[in-house]
DNA sequence: CAAAATAGTGAGTGATTACTCACGCTATTG
DNA sequence: CAATAGCGTGAGTAATCACTCACTATTTTG
C-alpha cells in the first residue's frame, strides 16, 4: 500500500507536492471548475512541469481521488485497530468517528462529491467505484456487522457529505437541525478545554 | 404553486421549452460541462434568444434546479395523497416510492449531484438549500414520523442517488449489493408482464 | 395603416484553458 | 572534461464558451 521507498528522488517529491495540491484545489472547485495551472501555482511549479509528472487533468484528478480514499482508509484501519470493544457496533462507531475527524477539513470529502459529479467520466467513475468498493469491504470485513448496519454506514457518510456541502451545520433552522441531528461535525475546541 | 395561466404566451411556452431542456442537459453534463449553446440546440432556438430569456448561465440552472424540487414534490404530494394507510411508516413508504419512481430517469437525480458540486456558488447553494427544506419540511408533516426517521429517509435518498451514479446496481459484485440491496430502483418490466 | 412592441437570430468578442514545444540548467557518469 | 540524462520553464496554440449587439421579421395596437 504505502508508496514511499527510502529516499525520494526529487521528481517524486514533486509528485507528492502535485497531488496534495490536486486534493485540495480539486476539492475547492471541482474538476472541470479548476485549470492545471491553479494546481501548479499551488504546488509551486510550472504549469508545464504538471504534464511532465501527470499525462493529462483527467489522470491528476483521479490520482487524487486514489490517494482520498487511500487516506480514508488508513484512517478507519487506524480507529479499528485501536479500538478496544470489537462488538460490531462500537467498530462501526469507531469507523465513524474516525471518517468524522478525517473530514473536518471539507477536502476529503468535497473531493468525493466532485466525483460524483464527475462519474460520468469513465476513469473517474471507475475510480469511485474502486474506492467504495475498498471502503465497504473493509468496512464490512472488520465490522463484522450485517450489510443492513454497512449500507447505514455508507448512508449515513452520505449525509455527512450533504450537510458539509449544503452548510447545514452553521443553519440554524429546525428543518436543518433534523438533516444534521447527531452528525454535525464536533467542535474540536470544546472537549479539551 | 403551479403557474400555468390558461394561455401560455409564446415567449412563456419558449422558455418552459427551454426550463426543460436544461433541466435533462445539465443533468447530463453538469453545471460547468454544459453550454448554454448546447441546451439553446436542445430546445431548438438559438443561443442569443437563451438569454433573452434567461439572464445568465447561472439563474438557468438555479431554475432548473428549482423545478427539479418543484416536480420532486409534487410526485410526493401525489404519493401521500393516494395513500390509504397513514401510519408515519407507511407514508415513508409511499413518499420514497414515489421518489423512486420519479427519478428513474436520472435526469431529476442527477441535477441534485450536480447541483450539490456547485453549491459553493451561492446562488446554486441557496437553491440547494431551499429544495432541502421544502423537501424535510414535507416529508416531516406528512409522514409525521420522527425526526430520526425523516433523516434516514434523506439519507437513504443520497444512497440512491450514490447508486445511479456509480452504476452500482448494473454491478453484480457482492459489495455493490450491500451498497444497493432493496434499493436498486425497480425493473417496471417484470411486475405487469 | 402607422407605429410600437414582441419574437428571434447571425456574427462577433474577449477571456480562459488543456496541452505542446523548444529550450536551458544542473548533476552525474564514463 | 565531454556527454548524457533528469529537472524545469516561457511562450505559444487551437479550441471553447458566456455573453453582447446590431439587426430582421412578425404581431399587436391605436
Amino acid at each position: 500500500m504505502s508508496r514511499t521507498p527510502k529516499t525520494l528522488s526529487t521528481s517524486d517529491v514533486r509528485r507528492e507536492a502535485v497531488i496534495a495540491s490536486a486534493i485540495t484545489v480539486f476539492a475547492r472547485t471541482g474538476y472541470l471548475g479548476t485549470s492545471v495551472a491553479t494546481i501548479a501555482q499551488d504546488a509551486k511549479i510550472s504549469q508545464a512541469y504538471v504534464f511532465k509528472l501527470f499525462p493529462s487533468k483527467e489522470l491528476l484528478f483521479v490520482t487524487a481521488l486514489e490517494r482520498c480514499f487511500e487516506l480514508v482508509l488508513n484512517a478507519m484501519r487506524t480507529a479499528a485497530d485501536s479500538s478496544s470493544d470489537h462488538t460490531p457496533e462500537a467498530m462501526l462507531e469507531a469507523m465513524g468517528q474516525a471518517y468524522a475527524e478525517l473530514i473536518a477539513d471539507r477536502a476529503l470529502l468535497m473531493l468525493q462529491v466532485h466525483a460524483q459529479s464527475s462519474a460520468s467520466v469513465p476513469e473517474i467513475g471507475a475510480a469511485l467505484r474502486n474506492g467504495l468498493r475498498d471502503v465497504t469491504l473493509f468496512v464490512k470485513s472488520r465490522s463484522k456487522a450485517p450489510d443492513l448496519a454497512v449500507q447505514q454506514f455508507i448512508a449515513y457518510g452520505l449525509l455527512c457529505h450533504l450537510i458539509v456541502v449544503a452548510d447545514l451545520d452553521q443553519d440554524g433552522a429546525d428543518w436543518a437541525r433534523i438533516i444534521a441531528a447527531g452528525i454535525s461535525h464536533p467542535d474540536y475546541s470544546s472537549p479539551l478545554t
